[in-house]
DNA sequence: GATTCGTGGAC
DNA sequence: TGTCCAAGAAT
């Protein structure tokens, strides 16, 4: 597939003069809140992430600071991020780092790959973000604009860390401070642009060298990623209700607390082992506390 | 590779 | 109103 040479210099210009200011790309950030940001952001906005960031680093400035408090404390203060478990792997990862990395945040790929919660966005994320290396660095909105840009599809197919890997590195220049700013402006592309729903083609700057709106936008017809189930009455729903009793509890939360939460017997119970199996609940003779 | 795992806003 | 989707990782 041909691809204009141009794309990654088009990219790093539009994003220096529309990229949003956020947090985590001010001058000085530290690597400790980039790595905070990244765990929030996985599968959460950026919107409901910034004050909870905020908060977080006023508290915990260090991840030692972070790793000598109980994980229960990082679970309480996650609040309504959703999916709690990052809070718990947060958690440890600050642990690790304080063990293995005398408490700063490592910038290679493969140590910060050994991390708890650290999988492959976030581990070059933080290396490239924090600390200026050269990787190539994939999500979501990249692999949404490498879709539609490069292949003419009209969406990503199901992640391939591999494939999508490759795919960047084929674009990435080679100078240090292009490849920052092109990896951080292709994300930057596929969030406020190139977006998965009513895509503002008019603002892009690669437009006219977009494959899929040469092709006249073609309905996708590939393998979609799988679809997520229904929210409400799932287990994850009910594990969501026992989870805000327990943040909102400073003394143990009773099984007839619990009990009250939802009906359904089976499914309670089997939720709450799990979140038991999972540490985030553990109990005690009075009921269940955060870990 | 397919599933599981919260929460809330946008359309 | 219900569906879609959001800077993923672990299993």
């Amino acid at each position: 597939m041909r691809t204009p040479p141009d794309i990654p210099r088009r990219i790093i210009d539009w994003f220096a003069a529309n990229g949003r200011e956020l947090p985590w790309r001010e001058p000085g950030f530290p690597a400790w809140g980039t790595l905070v940001s990244e765990f929030m952001l996985q599968q959460t906005p950026v919107a409901r992430v910034i004050p909870r960031l905020a908060e977080w680093l006023e508290r915990w400035p260090t991840p030692e600071d972070l790793a000598k408090v109980p994980a229960g404390e990082a679970v309480r203060a996650w609040a309504n991020l959703g999916y709690p478990r990052r809070a718990l792997w947060l958690h440890q990862a600050a642990v690790e780092i304080t063990e293995r990395h005398g408490g700063i945040v490592p910038d290679d790929v493969d140590a910060l790959l050994a991390l708890t919660g650290v999988g492959d966005y976030t581990a070059r994320a933080v290396s490239v973000f924090a600390y200026g290396s050269r990787h190539p660095v994939v999500d979501t909105n990249t692999r949404r604009v490498l879709a539609r840009a490069i292949d003419g599809d009209g969406e990503p197919g199901p992640p391939s860390a591999r494939r999508d890997l490759a795919a960047l590195e084929n674009l990435l220049p080679d100078d240090l401070v292009d490849a920052h700013a092109f990896n951080a402006g292709i994300m930057e592309l596929g969030a406020i642009v190139c977006t998965a729903r009513n895509p503002r083609c008019d603002d892009c700057p690669i437009a006219d060298a977009c494959a899929w709106r040469r092709a006249g936008y073609p309905p996708f017809e590939g393998k979609r990623k799988t679809v997520q189930k229904k929210y409400e009455g799932s287990d994850r729903h009910v594990r969501g209700l026992i989870m805000a009793e327990l943040r909102a509890a400073h003394l143990p939360v009773t099984v007839r607390e619990i009990n009250s939460l939802w009906a359904d017997a089976a499914q309670r119970d089997r939720a709450l082992a799990g979140l038991v199996a999972d540490g985030l609940a553990v109990q005690q003779e009075q009921g269940y506390v955060l870990p």
